[in-house]
DNA sequence: TTGGCTGAGTCTGTCAAGCGGACTTATCCT
DNA sequence: AGGATAAGTCCGCTTGACAGACTCAGCCAA
C-alpha cells in the first residue's frame, strides 16, 4: 500500500515549477493585491483599504509583481487633482486568471457560504459562469484520482549528499 | 478609460472565497507541502528535506492542512520499525489538482527553463499530458481578457464607516 | 500666497513568526 | 546495553509584519 520509495525522492525539487511559481506569488498579501487587480480596483488606496495590507507591505508587494512583469503602473489623473498612477495586469498578470478561478471554484466548494458565492468569474459575451476544467491532450477530462504529477524532461536527479 | 468607481468598490472583500482559501493556502509553505504530497512524498522527514522546511513549521502545517480537512495521518510501518504516520491528501486535497495544474501551466508559460519542464501533470490512462481550460456553462472557452470577475448572489455591501 | 486637502507613499518602534541547531522520545535491531 | 531512526520539541536570533505618525507633491479655495 505505501510506496517504500515514492518515485519522485529520485528528483530534485531545487527547480520545481510550482516553487519557482510561489516564489512570485506565495505570499499571504499578493493574491489579495492580484484579487483587487482582478475585480478592477487598481488604486493603490483603494487596494490598501480594500484588502486591509500595511501600507509598506502593499508598497513592496506591488513593486515586486512590477519587476516580475505582472503588472505594469499606468498614469491617470482626475480632474483637478495631480497625475498619479494605477496598477494594471499584464497579460502575463492576466493569465494567472486559470489559477484564480480555480481557488475561488474550490473555495466555494468546500468553504460554502450560505448566502451562496460572494464573487463569480463570469464570461463577458454571454454572461455565463466560468469554471475550469482539467482537459488532457487527448481530450479526456480525467478526475483527480487520475492524474499523476511526474518528472519532465526538465527534471534534475536529486543529489544526496548529507 | 478609467473606471471612475470600479464596480467592486461598493462591495466588501469580507467574505471574499478567495481571502477564505489563502486563510488556508495563503502561505509560502503550504504549497510546498502540497506539493511534495502531490508528487506522492508522504512522509514527515521526507517532506521536510525534500521542500527545505524548518520541523517546527512542518508540524505546524500539517497540523492545520489536518485540521481544514486537507490532509489525514495515515498509519504506515517499514519492516524492522515502529509504527508511524504519513500524511495523505483527503478529496478536499486532491481537489486541489486544478490550482496546482494551473500554477504549473503558468510557470511553465512565463517562467521556462531551459531543459523543459521539471514536472508534468498527466492523466494516468493515456499518460497524456494534462492542463487547465477555462470554460463557461455554455461551453465557450473564453481568453482572459473575455473574463470578468462580478459580485455573486452572496456580494455584502460595503460598509462605509471611516 | 497661504493654508488645507488628497493620494501615495516613507519612517519608526514593537512584536510575532520564521529559522537553524541542539535536544527528546519511542521503538526496533544487533 | 547500545545504536539507529522518524518524528517531533526547545531555544535563541533575526527577519518581517504591523500600526501609527510623518512626508511630499500638486491642486484648490480664500
Amino acid at each position: 500500500m505505501t510506496a517504500q520509495v515514492p518515485e519522485a525522492m529520485s528528483w530534485s525539487t531545487e527547480n520545481c515549477t510550482i516553487s519557482r511559481t510561489m516564489q512570485i506569488l506565495g505570499d499571504k498579501w499578493t493574491f489579495h493585491v492580484l484579487r483587487e487587480l482582478f475585480v478592477g480596483v487598481r488604486r493603490f488606496e483603494d487596494i490598501r483599504v480594500r484588502a486591509g495590507i500595511p501600507r509598506q507591505v502593499l508598497t513592496e508587494r506591488l513593486a515586486a509583481l512590477i519587476e516580475r512583469g505582472l503588472l505594469r503602473r499606468h498614469p491617470y489623473r482626475l480632474p483637478g487633482q495631480r497625475e498619479r498612477y494605477e496598477y494594471r495586469l499584464t497579460q502575463a498578470g492576466l493569465d494567472l486568471y486559470p489559477v484564480l478561478v480555480a481557488m475561488i471554484q474550490w473555495g466555494d466548494q468546500y468553504l460554502p457560504l450560505d448566502g451562496g458565492p460572494p464573487i463569480v468569474p463570469q464570461h463577458r459575451e454571454c454572461g455565463e459562469q466560468v469554471s475550469v476544467v482539467l482537459r488532457c491532450e487527448a481530450g479526456h477530462e480525467p478526475g483527480a484520482r487520475e492524474i499523476a504529477i511526474r518528472p519532465g524532461p526538465g527534471a534534475k536527479p536529486r543529489e544526496l549528499a548529507s
